[in-house]
DNA sequence: TATAATATAGACAGACCTGTATACATAGTA
DNA sequence: TACTATGTATACAGGTCTGTCTATATTATA
């Protein structure tokens, strides 16, 4: 699963690994399976022996994708805080550290979602699939917080988040992350 | 500009309308040039003779969609209410009224800035100048309502109008301008 | 009616894309 | 060493796409 004994990674995982950044940098659609195979320096037969098609490929770099968002994700929050009500607002600051990355380009699951437009094709299944993970956590934080009415608000500061990345995305500015973290202080104040 | 006297809409006029429904349906990328002229009932040399590129004609479509978009949203917010602080609340009941349209599919702006990539395409620009567009109304009907730090507060909102509508596309679902009304609320309370 | 501008229909060049086929090379295992 | 996975390199079929070219038709105006 990940490398040959001493030498460089498995041809399976260097093709996600460019398929992947190659894929949330510049597009689904805009990245061809050329450059993709010239970019992990595998034939291009080796990349349909693991991926049965492209559509799978986008696939399988956003379910490894979520899975790593996440772990990051979480991590990085419960680096920042211990109490849960804290904790809330820390997102906030991952967020900012999130935007500021070199590379940042917005949610690569909404950006996929909106390319890909089929709700059946399985790269947007696994994005909706994302949205509901983040929203699944922040429930449970605000459940840990002890806050009143925790559907609304785990929702509430779901719409934060995404309408922050939005924009951050759009503006190439980290200025939304903090905005949004002094709206989620007075949704919670006001809980 | 809009008819030639008592017939059909001119040719410039079918074309910008077919395009603009197609790109936002499909997607800018997924329709091509021969279904625009398919459904448009016209010439393909007809296209180019009025859009130099289709580049040209995506930026066409969403400047046309910017000004129609503003105008239908202004409206509809002042046919609401008349209070500045009611209009800013009226404003997510609009937004709930067209997520609840059988054929919305998220913003034109957003989806066409994510499709794009580049931020030099004169489409994704016209996306980031309606974006300012929106944060200004915003700003002004703030200071008409005459609520402190005006500026966050109406960056705030637009955080929580771009993370609904992106959610209502995602889901499918128009519960989100519930939630961030809710949320514009508090907002609006503690400032 | 004559002239100029605009629209039509369709072929086509050139590029790009996905996925397959073929023949050869390399590495791990019995 | 022999055998079996797996990977490599490259050509190519079949499709789609944008934008151009040509030749004809229609419309508007003087």
């Amino acid at each position: 699963m990940a490398r040959t004994k001493s030498s460089r990674p498995s041809a399976r995982d260097r093709i996600l690994a460019a398929a992947s950044k190659l894929f949330y940098e510049e597009g689904v659609q805009n990245v061809g399976i050329d450059r993709i195979i010239a970019e992990s320096g595998v034939a291009k037969m080796s990349l349909y022996n693991h991926f049965k098609s492209k559509d799978a490929l986008i696939a399988a770099c956003l379910q490894q994708r979520d899975k790593r968002w996440e772990t990051w994700f979480q991590a990085e929050v419960e680096k920042r805080a211990t109490e849960p009500r804290d904790r809330l607002l820390a997102i906030f600051d991952v967020l900012q550290e999130w935007y500021e990355q070199p590379d940042f380009r917005g949610c690569a699951f909404i950006n996929s979602a909106v390319e890909l437009v089929d709700r059946e094709h399985p790269g947007y299944q696994v994005s909706m699939r994302h949205q509901q993970v983040i929203s699944h956590y922040l429930l449970s934080l605000v459940k840990a917080a002890e806050l009143s009415n925790p559907e609304l608000l785990a929702q509430q500061l779901t719409i934060l988040i995404n309408g922050a990345t939005v924009i951050a995305m759009m503006q190439d500015s980290s200025e939304p992350a903090i905005q949004a973290k002094q709206a989620a202080a007075m949704l919670i104040a006001g809980s």
